[in-house]
DNA sequence: GCCGTTTTCGGCCCGACTGTTTTCAGTCG
């Protein structure tokens, strides 16, 4: 059983548990469910090697949820959950997933009308029957239809790279309006998560009804949500929704730093603040207890984050990291690492040119590079064995890095600083050797290796093929190691820690894919790399001279996964980063 | 049901907005 399938049994038996007005237990399913949703190994694998105690070291969950995944595993049904159902049998998870519909109005909907399933609730609402309810009005009817329609046409999430130009834009244009004096986005665009819900936008204004007036009108609004003195929604047509918070200019460090949550490290930050004797909200630090006869009860001033961290005796958590997995505790124990800086990596070594599936000639990528500031870039186009993309064999390739030789003189002479290199994205074939001659990739610069084909193999069988692969001689880099698309495809399967023993063992370096379908290694991942002790690269795979601005993203991945610039080989000058691979 | 700088019991984040109410419940982040 998949850790999906069990973080969605979990998340029904939230559900009915809320349903019931039971107390507390909703939000242990829940975290327990996230928490099994985010784990880089199945929770299978784990109980298999660990037994219960593996199980017991997921946080939040404990001997009850242990025992519930244990039985689910072993026979494939959990009794508990199946009781339930009986006594409510509805798909919780998907009517609870429409906007506005939580448990408490699924119980309604089913002892009222029957409805188990989206589509009953469709039939339900489109001949009115929701309005006659007690609670129910047109109004709810009206946003349940809503809800539904939006559903169907959108499924959720978009990634950080379709988001990004979109809210440069937004901001953009509300900076123009002049009715805010401090505007950021917070939430997990600011975090810089791989895929964002939502854009949730912070300012500040001395006329707020003015500001919020102004947000609501924006020229592509599709529809306004909410529309209140401090807060409103909007989604925008291309179904982007947007959160605009407007907060006291002295509050703003506060506000910001509630804003950008994740919610786990909040909820960690306002228990330490307890402890401390103070409430920590969007408001700002207040002490807890009633002030002394004749003190006054006065927060402390938390105009900027730092002042939030400070006041909390802990360093300044940089927004990336902030998922609750363990920054908080290096923050107190001044442990946090210099994370990577965005900028400091100095050139690109994953780039497809026309000479297979890129739009773009060489020179015109190089020259598109130097003047991102970009000091090497670094041709790895497809080889053979991708035929789909008219993969370079061993003769194209020879004639590619003459082509390469004569494009370098020719920057040497106009810009003195910039190189190309010349590299090539090899595959892995099906047992673990290279579509490429051994004697033809020792005369490339750089060769990075990936998996293309053959994805679904079992994970032995895969982590033998990439070990044989990162242990030829030749390889530099292994890029884009867990092959995974978002939202289309998943990773492959492999055992990650030997790979990263096999990695270092043979100075290759694994790639952090800037792309925004791939951000590959994902940041679990990274830190993992890292502890280990195993050098990266970060690369937008750039398939014309647009993509190359993808960096950003690749960098973001980074501070996520806690690494430090001395880990990151193209963070260094060309000359150090050649004799590193040779 | 989980968890521990309040540690095996007794807490568990907290406020805004909406709709349907006439003081509040449900949802959301």
């Amino acid at each position: 059983m998949t850790n999906q399938a069990i973080a969605k049994i979990l998340k029904e038996m939230a559900g009915f548990y809320e349903m019931r007005d039971v107390p507390f237990k909703p939000r242990a399913y829940e975290k327990a469910a996230l928490a099994i949703e985010d784990l880089d190994e199945q929770a299978e694998e784990i109980y298999e090697k660990q037994g219960t105690k593996g199980l017991l070291g997921i946080p939040g969950v404990g001997r009850g949820i242990a025992e519930h995944i244990e039985e689910l595993l072993s026979s494939g049904r959990l009794k508990k959950y199946e009781q339930m159902r009986k006594k409510i049998p509805v798909d919780l998870v998907e009517l609870a997933s429409i906007a506005g519909v939580g448990p408490k109005t699924v119980k309604t909907l089913y002892q009222k009308l029957g409805i188990r399933t989206v589509t009953d609730l469709k039939k339900a609402a489109v001949k009115h029957k929701i309005r006659d309810l007690p609670g129910f009005g047109d109004k709810s009817e009206l946003q349940i239809l809503a809800g539904l329609n939006f559903q169907t046409a959108s499924s959720g999430r978009f990634t950080l790279g379709r988001v990004f130009p979109i809210v440069k834009d937004l901001v953009k244009r509300l900076k123009s309006g002049t009715v805010f004096e401090k505007l950021e986005v917070g939430g997990s665009f600011r975090r810089r998560q791989e895929t964002v819900g939502d854009i949730d936008v912070l300012g500040t204004s001395t006329e707020p009804a003015k500001a919020m007036n102004f947000f609501v009108r924006l020229k592509d609004v599709d529809t306004v949500l909410e529309h209140g003195e401090t807060k409103s929604e909007i989604r925008l047509s291309n179904g982007l929704q947007v959160d605009l918070r407007i907060v006291k200019d002295a509050n703003w460090g506060a506000a910001l730093q509630y804003f950008t949550g994740d919610k786990a490290h909040n909820v960690k930050l306002r228990k330490i603040a307890i402890a401390k004797g103070y409430k920590l909200s969007e408001y700002g630090l207040t002490p807890n207890r009633p002030p002394s006869r004749g003190g006054k009860r006065r927060g402390v001033i938390v105009d900027t984050e730092e002042k939030v961290y400070r006041a909390l005796d802990m360093d300044f958590i940089p927004p990336e990291l902030r998922t609750d997995t363990g920054e908080i505790e290096a923050a107190q124990t001044r442990r946090l690492p210099k994370l990577i800086e965005y900028g400091d990596v100095r050139g690109d070594l994953q780039v497809q040119t026309n000479w297979t599936d890129g739009s773009n000639s060489i020179e015109e990528l190089a020259e598109a590079a130097r003047k991102l500031g970009r000091e090497y870039i670094c041709i790895t186009d497809h080889t053979k064995a991708l035929a789909m993309t008219g993969g370079l064999d061993e003769r194209k390739l020879l004639r590619q890095m003459k082509e390469i030789d004569k494009l370098n003189s020719k920057f040497r002479i106009q810009h003195s600083k910039f190189r190309i290199l010349k590299g090539a994205e090899v595959n892995i074939l099906k047992y673990g050797n290279l579509d490429i001659r051994e004697d033809v990739l020792d005369k490339l610069d750089i060769v990075g290796v990936s998996i293309h084909s053959h994805f679904k193999m079992s994970s032995a069988e895969m982590t033998g093929r990439i070990i044989a692969a990162l242990s030829r001689p030749c390889v530099d880099i292994f890029f884009h190691p867990t092959a995974r698309l978002i939202g289309r495809r998943e990773p492959i399967q492999f055992d990650f820690p030997k790979v990263l023993r096999a990695a270092k063992r043979n100075n290759v370096a694994l790639e952090v894919n800037a792309h925004p379908e791939r951000l590959d290694l994902h940041d679990t991942l990274i830190r993992q790399a890292v502890e280990a002790g195993v050098k990266l690269v970060i690369d937008t795979d750039a398939h014309s001279t647009k993509d190359l601005e993808f960096l950003h993203f690749g960098e973001a991945q980074a501070r996520r996964g806690w690494a430090t610039k001395e880990y990151v080989l193209n963070s260094r000058p060309v000359a150090e980063l050649l004799k590193y691979f040779s």
